[in-house]
DNA sequence: ATCCTTATGATAGTATTGCTATTATATTCG
DNA sequence: CGAATATAATAGCAATACTATCATAAGGAT
């Protein structure tokens, strides 16, 4: 696929910037960067002025890109899930049988990431490991109804309304489709984080990967047996 | 179990604190006050200042019993998963069958909270919606792997370690056990807070409890089928 | 060529945060 | 009664998360 996603974009909610960076050198050196920064220090220490350091631009430039760190923040993980809805459904298209196209969205959403050379001024593996460390991060927050109606998380939303569909379409009987797709979402990001900073937390290690736990759970939930 | 509490008091590793709250009057009004108003305003909104006048103390005093607000909230997130374990083992002592312990053990994990009269100045179901809400940022941080180290987060680990045994005493031949109580015990936390935000996200409402959908995941994944 | 717009940069300023340090006062215990 | 301990009051400080203003530079339209 390395090629059908040369002239795509992630499309992301306007009211998320200011100015869009995609439109500019600067506003690309923004995200290239920050996403370099805030991997290397931590959303908290992070900052703008220390962005604008890195970048040799100033402060009050990266302000009119983005009203806040925090928004900066909704940009990135929006841009990773929409890049990850991308890959989902550019490798869903072709498979028809539902426990294939479920099996396949299961791995694609729970695997380990790897660089995409499509999009050349974003490290998706430092995004993806930022999107394991502070993504809740964006969420867990008193704005969060509002920012929530603003359609800030409606990217991730769709991700998760999707693999519910394909759940569902394994096992329509299953009555908890939408928390399962949201649990394996979620729950994939946390596994990745305890195998990094918790071993004793979770089974996921080099040998045995988040996706072969997700594989495995999502065949037993989904699955009838009879007797 | 209502006064077989009595006595007990939830014990918390002694660095995560400066001087013992739980040994004056002043502690107290910091745990309960705290609890409130992080509660209310969030924790990025809490501050030490705010607290004080709160408590008609000074800001200064606060931080002789902690040395900051991060610390505060591992010792109000630890004091909860303690509380929960003393609830877990009192449950699960008396119940002999494995079955039963460990759904017992999911409802007990993953139900609301309600008021626990044995501690009067926490709380608890202010309590349960801080960790609903704030408990991932204690540990999405850069400092997280030395303050695993140092102990910080013991009890968490000691229930995530409970429930797995209970797991693996229902199906030892399951590969997944570690993996599948982190999951429960931070997917429960999740659930909660989708039915609170993000209603599209999880199945769980007034009527289909959280509790509902993980015995039913875990009933599902520890059966073994025959044909 | 010049005007106008737009993008960026430089500098300054502000309220708040997250502390530390010092000194004063009040209480309690031997 | 004196000494220790706990708390309160005040000040101060560097950093954060901005906002506001003004300067400059580059490119496009007339």
């Amino acid at each position: 696929m390395e090629n059908l996603l040369k002239n795509l974009r992630v499309e992301i909610n306007e009211k998320i910037y200011i100015k869009d960076p995609e439109s500019t050198d600067l506003g690309k050196r923004i995200i290239q960067y920050s996403i370099q920064l805030i991997n290397d220090m931590g959303f908290e220490q992070f900052t703008f002025r220390k962005l604008g350091r890195e970048i040799g631009s100033n402060e009050s430039s990266i302000y009119r890109y983005f009203e806040s760190k925090h928004k900066l923040l909704i940009y990135l993980t929006s841009w990773y899930w929409g890049w990850m809805e991308y890959q989902l459904v550019l490798k869903i298209i072709p498979v028809q049988d539902p426990k294939v196209r479920l099996t396949t969205a299961v791995t694609i959403l729970t695997q380990e990431i790897v660089q995409d050379v499509n999009f050349e001024h974003i490290d998706e593996v430092a995004l993806s490991r930022i999107v394991i460390e502070e993504y809740a991060k964006s969420f867990l927050t008193k704005e969060v109804d509002q920012e929530n109606k603003d359609g800030y998380f409606s990217i991730y939303k769709r991700l998760v309304k999707r693999l519910q569909a394909m759940i569902v379409a394994v096992n329509p009987a299953y009555p908890y489709s939408t928390s399962l797709s949201s649990t394996i979402i979620e729950g994939s990001l946390h596994q990745h984080f305890l195998k990094n900073h918790f071993t004793a937390l979770t089974d996921c290690n080099d040998e045995v990967s988040p996706t072969d736990y997700f594989l495995h759970l999502i065949e037993k939930v989904t699955t009838t047996h009879g007797r």
